[in-house]
DNA sequence: CTCGGGATGCGT
DNA sequence: CGCATCCCGAGG
């Protein structure tokens, strides 16, 4: 698999996903997801919290599915929804935290297949799939970088409700959705 | 072993 | 709003 890292790109280090969770989410915005060849700028984010966040796949303990959570930052998480789409996030805070950081959508740098305004619709033009589950970020082929060297451009943050977790009681109505105001790349606008 | 429903997306 | 489509996780 051909390669995609330049003097530009410079890898996050796992250090960056070992903070608060909700600090990661905002941060990731702006940053490049990198898989081979395809390249993404992560504009939108949600925030899930540990086990006490009743939105959160580790609400109910530790299971099969979601044990990557469990880990050690800087890990992905992957998992099918609805049998059809894979989700992504990234694992954040120390080990046994159980929190993470949920991709919802990118904005496509150079040439990527599909459309990636959303969970699952990023997966696919990314090419991610359950055998990128538990796999680490901080590897060769599947990472997040900074942008470009000139660094964060200016954009304003917006933060919402988190999307689909309704079940969440009053967990549901917390502002743990973060996306880049005005982008045309942000889901369900 | 069943069975209900889901961190979605698309069409109506 | 209905529905595709599969696997998880809870319960018997």
């Amino acid at each position: 698999m051909r390669l995609c890292y330049t003097p530009t790109m410079r890898k996050l280090a796992r250090e960056f996903y070992d903070r608060d969770t909700q600090v990661v989410a905002r941060e990731l915005l702006g940053k490049l997801l990198v898989h081979g060849d395809r390249v993404g700028r992560i504009v939108e984010t949600e925030a899930y919290l540990g086990p006490h966040d009743l939105a959160a796949h580790s609400a109910r303990g530790l299971t099969k599915r979601n044990a990557p959570m469990f880990g050690p930052p800087g890990f992905a998480y992957v998992y099918m929804i609805y049998g059809m789409y894979f989700c992504m996030n990234v694992v954040t805070e120390r080990e046994g935290h159980a929190s993470a950081v949920l991709l919802r959508a990118l904005e496509p740098i150079g040439e990527i297949d599909g459309k990636t305004n959303g969970p699952g619709l990023l997966c696919n033009a990314m090419g991610i799939d359950r055998q990128l589950n538990g796999h680490d970020l901080l590897s060769e082929d599947f990472f997040i970088a900074e942008g470009a060297a000139s660094g964060d451009a200016a954009y304003k943050i917006v933060k919402r409700p988190r999307i689909g977790v309704d079940y969440a009681k009053h967990w549901a109505r917390r502002h743990l959705r973060f996306y880049i105001a005005d982008n045309q790349f942000v889901s369900r606008r």
